[in-house]
DNA sequence: AGAAGGACCTGCACGC
DNA sequence: TGCGTGCAGGTCCTTC
């Protein structure tokens, strides 16, 4: 389940493989039509053009692609082509040889004799292209970023809130990155109950949140992610942050604080793992 | 308007 | 063995 730890780790990942190679062609398969733009717009739009860099907006990976030298029309606008994984999304780099995997969605032929393929069993990944006009912006996320915002900007983004503090860690459009298993891990590490109501905690307890979801997140980037099992990144590599799990998915297990069972409840429509004892 | 809950989608674990 | 059932969750959409 791609988090912002685990779609930094593929950005990277597909950057050093595929920046500065050139979109020779494209196949989309009969996937869900693209976000905000048609297939074939997407499948016209691509080839053509060379991936400047490859970079992580949120949970989103951007492709910052520019023309081939001659192409005028590229000079004035910039196109972005934007993948989201959804849940079981994988970007991989193979050569074209390598028989493709089940549910591969699209297949973008680079000139460096290698395919970038996206592949998503279940297809909640999503597909894009964004147009950056001139002197524009790129293509942003719905939030804010949790590794940049400041301790004050984090503080208001739950002041008012009335709803649980898990629920509004897994808004994007306040924060965005943090997904069900860092939510989880920060909550534990800040000694937060998940069913506390956002806008009743007190500065001092959103000001420890914030620092532990910083902590997870940089500690997830270090060891290159989770990997439950859908989860792979551009290397075919897992990542290693499972390993480091508190209390996702060790429902039952002793807590390695108190040594009390971690809980598991559903809240906002997520399964959602604590300590009774730590988290208050 | 903000919050809550269902739909989307497939693979896998589980029980009978 | 084999089949049905429930669960996993990021995001969009509808409902309250």
């Amino acid at each position: 389940m791609p988090e912002l730890p685990e779609v930094e780790t593929v950005a990277n990942g597909v950057n050093s493989r595929v920046r500065g190679q050139s979109i020779a062609s494209v196949w989309l398969s009969r996937y869900k039509e693209p976000f905000k733009t048609s297939r074939s717009e997407m499948a016209e739009a691509l080839p053509g053009l060379r991936i400047k860099r490859v970079y992580r907006e949120g949970k989103h990976i951007v492709f910052d692609l520019v023309g081939e030298k001659g192409r005028k029309a590229c000079a004035e606008e910039q196109t972005q082509w934007i993948v989201h994984l959804g849940m079981t999304g994988r970007l991989l780099v193979s050569p074209p040889e390598v028989p493709r995997p089940d549910h591969t969605h699209a297949v973008i032929s680079l000139s460096g004799d290698r395919e970038l393929r996206f592949v998503d069993a279940r297809r909640f990944g999503r597909l894009a292209l964004h147009r950056v006009l001139p002197g524009g912006e790129g293509f942003r996320g719905p939030g804010r970023e949790p590794l940049s915002i400041s301790s004050e900007d984090f503080v208001a983004l739950f002041r008012n809130r009335n709803l649980s503090i898990k629920a509004a860690l897994l808004n994007q459009k306040l924060l965005h990155g943090v997904g069900n298993i860092y939510a989880d891990e920060s909550l534990f590490r800040a000694r937060i109950r998940p069913t506390r109501i956002a806008g009743r905690l007190s500065r001092a307890r959103l000001l420890r949140l914030h620092t532990a979801v910083k902590e997870i997140l940089r500690m997830a980037i270090q060891l290159g992610g989770s990997s439950v099992s859908d989860y792979v990144d551009a290397d075919g590599a897992a990542g290693f942050f499972q390993l480091e799990h508190k209390v996702y998915m060790r429902t039952g297990e002793p807590c390695l604080v108190c040594g009390k069972p971690i809980q598991r409840i559903v809240l906002a429509g997520r399964g959602t793992h604590f300590c009774a004892h730590c988290q208050r």
